[in-house]
DNA sequence: AGAAAATATATAACATGTTAAATTTATTTT
DNA sequence: AAAATAAATTTAACATGTTATATATTTTCT
């Protein structure tokens, strides 16, 4: 058998964990969590977004999003309205407050980003980035294959 | 700003979960999250291991781990005994039953994870494999020498 | 128009992730 | 040896992940 070691997905996830730990104490000193914030960040770049949008945007499930905009309406960062076209669909934006947090924060945030760029290099990240598309293209490919047989 | 969508936090996640659902189907096939098929198969591989030793090799905190084997020690699947050493430590076991249930999935996840390797390619596999484990070593060499400072 | 099916979102229920605090046993200090 | 400190693990509390189910609205069908 393979060894325990060898796991793809621990990888991964040893990866992220590395790479999120150099997020998490900013982020937390706004009292926000990387999903938060990913929240903030997509309506920052999109205002107005439906919520179903913003769940693929974010990568976030439905009901993990639900209760994540329930937070961040009763803090006053976002706010939402109905659709007018259908009463179904909620709209999200940023408030005032939302949209100057974002502003506030971005600069560190980009500023350590830039600084994991520098420690890897930006050659290998971006081979990175071409690698982990590659992988979710070919599997993905590969699902829709299996479904239509 | 940096585009939202360029996020390495996310495109891991991303990757993550392209590979995982490879897998999940399998495991819940036999009622086991992915957390609990990690803590079979290191136990698998390494029979009777401190609880704090099996936190370091599946990559789970203590409060998770201390939940899941309480799960799966009631399932029969595991056992734990005291340390003579030291009364503090749980050393946990694999029972017969757990040994079984693993090798008898054994073969079918490492099916899958051959399909995925033929999918993506033996190399491209290997290369992420290294970036991903270059990118760990060198912000945790970076982390250190900030500590350092 | 009214019933049925589809769609968007929310809620429920439970596992896991995460930080802080509590508990138990070992070790160190005085 | 008694008190203080440290270490291993668990429990608590709350956010998130995940599947199933419920609710409300829209669309489709007849």
């Amino acid at each position: 058998m393979r060894t325990f070691e060898r796991s793809l997905p621990m990888s991964l996830l040893k990866a992220r964990e590395a790479v999120m730990k150099r997020f998490i104490p900013h982020l937390r000193a706004h009292d926000l969590s990387p999903q938060q914030w990913r929240v903030l960040r997509a309506l920052y770049d999109n205002e107005g977004l439906e919520i179903s949008t913003l769940s693929e945007r974010c990568f976030l499930l439905m009901p993990s999003l639900s209760r994540i905009v329930q937070n961040l309406e009763t803090r006053q960062l976002v706010s939402r309205r109905i659709a007018e076209h259908d009463q179904r669909c909620s709209i999200i934006s940023l408030t005032p407050s939302g949209h100057e947090l974002v502003e506030l924060m971005a600069p560190e945030s980009e500023a350590r980003y830039a600084h994991i760029t520098q420690i890897f290099g930006y050659g290998k990240l971006e081979l990175l980035y071409e690698l982990l598309d590659e992988l979710v293209e070919k599997l993905e490919e590969a699902d829709k294959s299996t479904l239509e047989k």
